[in-house]
DNA sequence: ATAGTTTTTGCAACATTATTGCACTTTTTA
DNA sequence: TAAAAAGTGCAATAATGTTGCAAAAACTAT
């Protein structure tokens, strides 16, 4: 039923009023979001550190991930179903638009296979492609 | 001659002691460097405004780029030939080392293609695996 | 080479962002 | 529902980034 609650126990974690506005914020969401955005944002004002610690279990329990961004801002969006605590299987490829700076999941966009040099272990790709987003067209 | 003067001069920059000196660290270092690198570097102790000065400088002139990591550490890295003054192609991807933090640019490793879905535009694609490096191994 | 102009640097102050310890509150467990 | 565990807010502190301005260095043209 509650879409909110089962996120939080699937991941053993105990629910409380932050972490499920913090939540909703995120499944509301289109795109990424930075910590900034999440302080604003009307609906949840708790304590910065609250932010910061409840965005670091988030990513810890895989929840959410973080997104390499170009010019540096720290961003964070929903995890797919396929995440686990710990392990995460980012596949999409991530895009910054130039124009209004929104960071899209491109969730049909796979991550293309990359071939390292003899000696180095993959563990994870981020590829991040910039441009002009759909809205800016 | 002066491979130093010569990156400098062909920007059209003043070349003083401080930008002489950071260049040189890049030229020296085998990966990327991140703000902090330079700061603690012994041979180039200078105010931590005009490293933020310079770093920014370089970048608006083409010298380096600057790499988007997950874990959002800023790291800078030289630009290959065919960098122009705000344009970049840096066209291969990048190595992060989860061991011993190390960014080492994988001059061989082409980006790959990505199709991007209809009414996207692509300028740039950024490529950032992560894992252990050949060093750590 | 040198005087004048332009650019860069360092300092100080300030703003923003992130981290830690501890007491208190809320949630979970049994 | 009480005890235990986990989470939160506050305060203090650290780390990171920015701006204005005066002094210093680099460039330009004689």
């Amino acid at each position: 039923m509650d879409k909110l609650l089962d996120i939080l126990k699937k991941r053993h974690i105990s629910v409380t009023e932050g972490r499920k506005k913090i939540l909703e914020l995120f499944l509301k969401s289109p795109g990424a979001l930075a910590h900034a955005d999440i302080e604003r944002s009307t609906s949840a004002n708790f304590d910065r550190v609250t932010v910061y610690r409840t965005l670091q279990t988030f990513v810890e329990k895989g929840i959410i991930h973080n997104i390499p961004t170009a010019d540096n801002a720290i961003l964070y969006a929903l995890c797919k179903d396929n995440c686990e605590a710990g392990h995460h299987h980012d596949n999409h490829v991530h895009f910054i638009c130039d124009n209004c700076d929104s960071t899209i999941c491109l969730e049909k966009v796979a991550v293309p296979e990359v071939k390292l040099p003899k000696g180095f272990t993959k563990k994870q790709t981020d590829v991040v492609v910039s441009g002009i987003c759909i809205e800016c067209k």
